[in-house]
This record gives structure tokens, C-alpha cells and sequence, in this order.
DNA sequence: GATTTCGGACGATAAACTGA
DNA sequence: CAGTTTATCGTCCGAAATCA
């Protein structure tokens, strides 16, 4: 895999988008487009017309409409799995590599649930002086001849030989909950905000368009549209110290259209059967802790089951494998009820595994028992 | 302030499934 | 049988509790 950065295109992307992306600049950097993709644009083309046929600069295909404020698009086909480029500057949530494990760490630092290294002694047990009962834990096996049910298939996009969903897939871990529509969290950090992002365009389920080519919307909070610091000393028109009151804006929803209620957005007429009863202007939406009141009401367009309500609020809608990662972080501060250890309670530690995700594995703690379901 | 505890998120991976 | 999906098990983050 040669990912990287994607600010250096490939031969055929020439100049654009122009110079360094506006993105509202206290949101940090702006969010990685996949490798050899273009980056998310937050303004139209160049050109328009010359867009359509690639010429211009822009590439071939990309859109012919200028998004509203704080809408950006991308194209669908381009999508592959996400992987922010080696020392980017991205937003934490979004650059946050991979968490390295040892293939199997010493029983101190097992015990302590510390990181541990491949060294024996390790570190941490030079470090505390442990060195000595230093030594690799043992492995369980793993249980075998349990039943399973019917495996859903992860619907295949667009049938694309990259066949890993979108790219979006990636980084919801953290806090979709942010400015997601139900009961989400305030919001906390542009970096947070930034992987809400992401997590919702990932619910915009591609190839629902009628025949063309969808486009992810991607959203951004109202208050993430702040003009961008003032370069050439002149002050900037909005985003001073005083936290200026974010642009109203409206939540569109997801669609092979893009959002039409938006004066002069639109080329034309939206398709009949997109058609909408005039739209109230947005109410004027409150300060970013409140931007989750607002959800759209995603779908009306909504081809199909494409997207499901984002419910951020930790259901963590989609696969089961995606557990924990959208359930838990959500707010951020888990809290947790440090059980009150008795003095010297014997390091029977944790009846392992018994807690967390779902008991299912109660079996492992129970070891004695055989696995419960196995029947 | 350093160290210990430990709940739970997350990574790795083997086993169960599935479709060709 | 290769590829995919899912369950299981291990690692270790990070916050609270405790110690010195």
C-alpha cells in the first residue's frame, strides 16, 4: 500500500484545488482525501462548465453546482478505504493511527494491562525493576465448534474492485455523536468534529443514485464555517476572540441531488419527484454545543435503506463489528465506578473479560464452565 | 507526583460461513 | 477453497484510587 499524501496529485491533477484548502481554520487541517483522490472541496470548480469535461484543472466529472457553505462532495466512485498519510497534520480523531499491539506481552505487564514490548525483560519491568518474572503469559485456545448464524454481507459498493466500503468507514470511532442529530454530545473539538464528519457521510450508502453518479454530502456544522484567518493582516471578518455567531445554515439531506433549497445553487429544477413545499428559512441555529438539535430529517430522498437515521447517539446503527467503536466514546468521559479496592486485594484481577462488551464471553472469566451457548 | 487498579476500547486472529 | 464475516481473546489506554 503506498498511501500518501494526497497533497501531491498525481501527474494529471494539475492545480487544483487551488493552493491550501479553505477550511475553517480553527478546525485544524483539513480532513485527507483517500490517496489519489482529490481533497474535499469546499468551493466549486474553477469552472463549472469546463468541470464537467475536465478541462480547467478540474477533474473530469466533479460537480457542476456550488454547494452551499459547509457542504462539500465527493465523488462516489472515488471512495476507498481511508488512510491519512504518515506524519499529516490531521485532526487526532481522524489521523489517530492504529493502536500496535505485542503479539503477546509479559504477565506484569499483562497483569497491569500496560503496554508491553517484544524485549524480555521489557521495559516497563526493567523500569520496575521486575525484570526477573519477566515472562510471556500463555495463550488461550480458542474455542472451537461454535455455532453461528447466517452471515450478512456487507453490501459490496458499487461493486468496485476496491471493495472496501467507503472510506469514511474508518475513523467514526470517535464521537459521531458530536453534532449527529439525536441526543448527541455538544460538541467538543474540531477534531471531533471532523471525524462527524466523516461518520456521516458514511451513512450516504452510494450507488442509491438514479443512475449517475452519487456524491457524498458531507456536512459540517454550522459554526465550522468561519471565515478563515486574515492572511494579510486585515482582520478577518468574523472569527475573532468573540466567537461570532456562526452563519445560519440549513441541513440538506442526503441524495443523488444535491440539497436544492440553497438560493442559487441549483442549475435548475430539482426532478419532480424531489420536488419540496417551500422551505421555511433555517431557523437560526444555536451556538455549536447545540448543533445536534437540528438533525435533518435524513431522509425524504433517501433512495432505499441508504441511510439510516445517524443515530450517533451511540446505537451504532450498522454492523455489529463496529460495537464498540461507535458505542463508547460518544461522551467522551467515560466514568467509570473504580470499584473500592480493599486494601490488599489478592491480584485475583478481573475475572477477565467478564465486563465490557457485552458478557457474551463470560465463558472466558468462567473458564472452568465451557462456554455457555455451546450447546 | 508516582504508581497501582481496572473498565472497557481496540487490535489481532482463528473459526465459521459463503459463494464460486 | 479462497474470501468474508464474526466471535473470541489479548493488549493497553486512560481515569480513578492509592501510595509515598
Amino acid at each position: 500500500m503506498t498511501t500518501e499524501p494526497p497533497k501531491a496529485p498525481p501527474s494529471q491533477e494539475p492545480q487544483y484545488p487551488p493552493a491550501p484548502v479553505a477550511y475553517p481554520h480553527h478546525l485544524g487541517p483539513y480532513p485527507h482525501a483517500p490517496p489519489g483522490h482529490y481533497p474535499y472541496l469546499p468551493f466549486p470548480p474553477p469552472d463549472a462548465a469546463s468541470a464537467e469535461n475536465g478541462q480547467n484543472g478540474a477533474p473530469p466529472g466533479f460537480m457542476m453546482f456550488h454547494p452551499p457553505p459547509g457542504m462539500l462532495y465527493y465523488p462516489a466512485a472515488q471512495t476507498q478505504p481511508y488512510s491519512p498519510p504518515p506524519n499529516s497534520q490531521v485532526p487526532s480523531a481522524l489521523a489517530r493511527p492504529k493502536r500496535k499491539q505485542v503479539k503477546m506481552a509479559c504477565t506484569n505487564c499483562a497483569q497491569a494491562c500496560k503496554r508491553c514490548d517484544e524485549n524480555r525483560p521489557c521495559e516497563r519491568c526493567i523500569k520496575y525493576n521486575i525484570a526477573d518474572s519477566c515472562i510471556d503469559g500463555q495463550r488461550k485456545e480458542r474455542k472451537k465448534g461454535i455455532k453461528r448464524g447466517p452471515y450478512k454481507r456487507k453490501n459490496k459498493m458499487s461493486g468496485g474492485e476496491g471493495g472496501s466500503p467507503s472510506f469514511a468507514e474508518a475513523p467514526a470511532e470517535s464521537s459521531v455523536g458530536e453534532w449527529a442529530p439525536s441526543g448527541a454530545q455538544p460538541a467538543t473539538t474540531p477534531a471531533t468534529t471532523a471525524a462527524a464528519i466523516q461518520a456521516v457521510s458514511q451513512q450516504f450508502v452510494p450507488g442509491s443514485g438514479p443512475g449517475g453518479e452519487p456524491f457524498y454530502p458531507l456536512y459540517y456544522p454550522p459554526h465550522a464555517f468561519l471565515p478563515p484567518p486574515p492572511t494579510d493582516g486585515t482582520e478577518a471578518q468574523s472569527h475573532p476572540s468573540g466567537a461570532p455567531p456562526p452563519p445560519p445554515m440549513t441541513y440538506f439531506l442526503p441524495g443523488p441531488y444535491p440539497p436544492f433549497p440553497y438560493p442559487g445553487f441549483m442549475h435548475g429544477p430539482p426532478p419532480p419527484h424531489l420536488q419540496q413545499p417551500p422551505q421555511p428559512q433555517p431557523q437560526p441555529i444555536p451556538p455549536p454545543a447545540s448543533v445536534t438539535a437540528q438533525p435533518p430529517p435524513p431522509v425524504t430522498v433517501d433512495p432505499a435503506g441508504a441511510a439510516k437515521p445517524a443515530s450517533a447517539n451511540g446505537s451504532d446503527v450498522s454492523t455489529a463489528t463496529e460495537t464498540s467503536a461507535g458505542a463508547g466514546a460518544e461522551n467522551g468521559s467515560k466514568k467509570r465506578g473504580r470499584g473500592a479496592k480493599n486494601g490488599a486485594e489478592p491480584k485475583a484481577k478481573k475475572a477477565k473479560r467478564g465486563s465490557g462488551k457485552g458478557s457474551k464471553d463470560d465463558d472466558a472469566g468462567a473458564a472452568g464452565g465451557e462456554g455457555g451457548e455451546a450447546e
